[in-house]
Order: structure tokens, then C-alpha cells, then sequence
DNA sequence: CGGACTTTTGAAGTAATTCAAGGGGAGTGG
DNA sequence: CCACTCCCCTTGAATTACTTCAAAAGTCCG
């Protein structure tokens, strides 16, 4: 399901390479090299993208659709560390050293994903240092939000953590709907509590709690929310 | 408390340099002009290096003594995210944008910084991309540090997360002797609480109980680890 | 319409926090 | 050198927030 860049399936035109977190601001002229240099997946729904411990050979950049990245324990038990969206970089390990993924990714939407080989990217960083520049700046910025992350779950009671990973779900995946701002993921409880640090059973508490208080409506693997304010007062109290 | 080099003080030999994380493989002709932009700030044990919120206007590198970087709540709880030994980087925001810094660093012990300006050391990433490739590198381990951290906040009891919390110290800053290894940094149980996720109690009492079963030995801001084996043993079941 | 997955909710159990009080070491100043 | 004070540490007891266990009810899909 690999295919280098021919045309045909997804026009991989500069404009989209321009919004990326990895190739923003990067000089008209690299952006044929970055092209060429590309390849494209298609990955369907709940297909892995890589698993935790395989060897990081391939960089990608989600084109459409959207994934998760996942750290999984000995024992099986496992942590939502994100999820990624349009124009953001899966496998970071690629661009550093020759190790492996230290967590697995795969889809919960039907994606596509861009693709570079661990030589490519890291000879198109030495060479276009705005792209070293930005690879600095995004891993900056996700290292500083696992940082909140920890703060957070080492100082917050689960009602807080649970309010602060729905408002952070509605920054990245909201989306306007007469109800209130839909979180355009589907979402079990479980996938809540992975993020958050609990357990499906407490979500699903919370979640109960808040309804009834009209906060959110929620359904089968859907969130919505209702009084974004009200979620707010209680991640800041 | 803010020089130009100028010998003096500390000999910013390229020795030193070629061994941080930072700069690490560059090539020799670089380093003289790392060296010439660099400055140099010694700071007190108990000093603020920069506080949580400051604009990220320089950029240290650790070359004597250690560091605490921490992250603090709107109601001044606070987590412990790192200590920063020679040759780890302080202040990794001013690589990037031109941002706040997300956290405090203070000295733990006497220190002496080496510092680059915001501009300085992203000229020097433009100009040569080993330092951006290395930044690339160090901020990525950083992020999966994180990872793994957040995968033990949620899924890990106490105990266990105090068996991680202090073998990481033990790599990070162990120190043979005869009773066992020590950890070289003062270390109170506020402190282990703070990057266990817990409350000084509980560690203290887990602390008294390991002690009982001779598998560490504390004492104030001190602790040696007898036997790592039986602590890694807690650490993995 | 069956079957798998997801969600809900009650009840019991418990790990860890919170509350409370006292002890001990290290440094300071008389 | 001793007393005083400031931290830091310890330990018990009470409380609680959350998990675990258990069962049932929904919901989606083929």
C-alpha cells in the first residue's frame, strides 16, 4: 500500500507542504525536493501505521484523515500520548537518531499519509535548515504540552483531568454543530480514560454527571459540548 | 553576574563543548564561533535561572553543577519535570519561537552556565545543521522521557512510581560507595513526592518501609540505594 | 435478529490523601 | 558551646476519591 508520488491518487500540491508544522515557511525552491523525495500510504481505519519498538525508517506528515499515538506497557496496558491531525508529523523518531518508535500510531480515521524515508528527511533537514527550524519548534511545543500533561495528572482530581483532556479534544478536533462543539473523533469512554489517566468506569461517571447538568451530551463513541465555559470553570477551579 | 567570555573564569575549552548534547559532532570550525558568542553566568544554589513565564531570551547550557526545571499551577502546586546535569541544555524555548518559557529552572547546587542569545543560537542552528540535528535529537528524547512518564502516572501505583522516579535519579546522578549508590543531588521527600505524582507522606512512608527491608538507606535530602535490583524488581512487576 | 462492543450504574474494597502531632538535625546566634 | 529555631522527616488515625468487581442495558452491524 506504498506508492511513490505519480499524480493519480493525491495531488500533493506546495500549499499543503506550506501548512504543515514540518514544512511551514520553507523556500519555494525546496519544496520540489521535498515532493520529489515523497512518498504517499493510505492507511484505513484502525490500521496501524507502525507499532511501538519497530525501527523508525519512515517520517510521515498526515495529509487527510487522522491518527493516534499510543504508548503500551509490558503488561498491555496502554496511554493515548495525542492524536494527530491534517498537517502534523507522525514518527518524530525518524528525524533523530537510527532507533526505534518508542510508541505504536495507527488510524482512527481513513487516512493519507506522506511519507519520507529516515535518509531523505534527514538530508533534506542538513540542507533547508527551516526545516530543522521547525522540527525544533514542533517537538519543542509537544514536549511542553506532555509537560502540562504531567502536571496535571500528578496535582488534579479525575474530574479536572477529564474536563482539561475534553477541552483540549475540542481545540483540536471541534466542530460547530447546533448542540454545541462535537468532537469529530469517535471516542469511547475508554479512549477517555486512556487520556486521562482513569478509568472507562469514572468517565463514564463524569460524563453522566455532566449531562445531567446539560454541560455535554454524549452518545455511543461521541462527545458533545454543550457549555464549553462551564468545562472550562471546572478544569481552572 | 553576567560576563562576556574572556577567559578568566571558566576556560570554555572545545572539548568541553563537543561533549553537550548540543554540540555534539560539530564540525571543529564551528566551534570557535560558538565560543565567541557564548557568555557566561555563574549562579548560587537556590538561584532562579529564568522563572516560569519569563520570555525565553537566552539559551544555557550546563557546564558545572545541577539544575531543576520545574512546572508550576495557578494555585502554586508544583511538579518536579527534570534535573540538568554538564552538558544538557536549559531553556530549549529559545531555540524555537519567540515564546515564554513554559517552566522554572533553578540552580540545586552552584552552577556555572554557559549562555547564548535567542538570535545567537538560532544563527548558529542556520548555519550549521549538526546543532539543529542535535537539538532535533535532545528534544525528541525529551519528549519520550515525558511519554513514559505520563505512561506511568496513569497506569502505575505509587510505589512503583517511586521505584522508577529513583532509579532514574540513580542513572542520572548515582554515585558509588560503600553503603550502596548514592544519589548525588540533596533530595528532600518534597522533592521525590514532586516527580512521583504523590505527597511527601506517602514517600516518606515508602521510603521507611524500603529502609526496613535494607534496600535503601536515607537520611536527610539523602538517599542510597542498597540493593537496585530489588528495586527495579518494584519498579517492573 | 443475533452477537459483539460500548456504556451505565450499584456496591464493595482499598490505596493513597489529608489531618494532626511530634521528633530530630543542622545551622545560627548568644 | 549550648540553646534556639527552622526545616525536614516520621507516624498514626481518619477520610475519601477512585478503582475494582459485577451485572445489566443499550447500540450498532452484518
Amino acid at each position: 500500500m506504498r506508492r511513490k508520488t505519480g499524480g493519480m491518487d493525491f495531488h500533493l500540491n506546495p500549499e499543503f507542504l506550506q501548512g504543515t508544522e514540518l514544512f511551514r515557511d520553507v523556500p519555494a525552491a525546496a519544496l520540489h525536493e521535498i515532493q520529489a523525495a515523497s512518498s504517499q500510504r493510505r492507511v484505513a481505519a484502525g490500521q496501524v501505521v507502525f507499532r511501538q519498538g519497530d525501527s523508525a525508517a519512515a517520517l510521515y506528515v498526515v495529509a487527510t484523515g487522522r491518527l493516534r499515538a499510543t504508548q503500551t506497557t509490558a503488561d498491555g496496558q496502554q496511554v493515548i500520548i495525542r492524536y494527530l491531525g491534517p498537517g502534523e508529523v507522525a514518527g518524530y523518531t525518524t528525524l533523530s537518531g537510527g532507533g526505534v518508535h518508542p510508541g505504536a500510531v495507527i488510524a482512527v480515521e481513513d487516512a493519507l499519509l506522506i511519507s519520507w524515508t529516515s535518509a531523505a528527511i534527514k538530508r533534506l533537514m542538513a540542507e533547508h535548515s527551516s526545516i530543522a527550524m521547525n522540527a525544533v519548534a514542533f517537538l519543542g511545543a509537544r514536549y511542553h504540552e506532555m509537560q502540562v500533561r504531567i502536571r496535571e495528572l500528578s496535582t488534579e482530581k479525575v474530574e479536572r483531568r477529564i474536563a482539561h483532556t475534553v477541552l483540549r479534544l475540542v481545540e483540536q478536533a471541534g466542530r460547530r454543530t447546533a448542540r454545541g462543539i462535537e468532537i469529530a473523533i469517535p471516542l469511547s469512554r475508554q479512549d477517555l480514560a486512556e487520556m486521562s489517566g482513569t478509568t472507562l468506569h469514572t468517565v463514564s461517571r463524569t460524563l453522566s454527571a455532566w449531562e445531567e447538568q446539560k454541560i455535554v451530551s454524549c452518545g455511543r463513541r461521541r462527545v458533545v459540548v454543550a457549555k464549553a465555559d462551564v468545562l472550562t470553570s471546572i478544569a481552572e477551579v
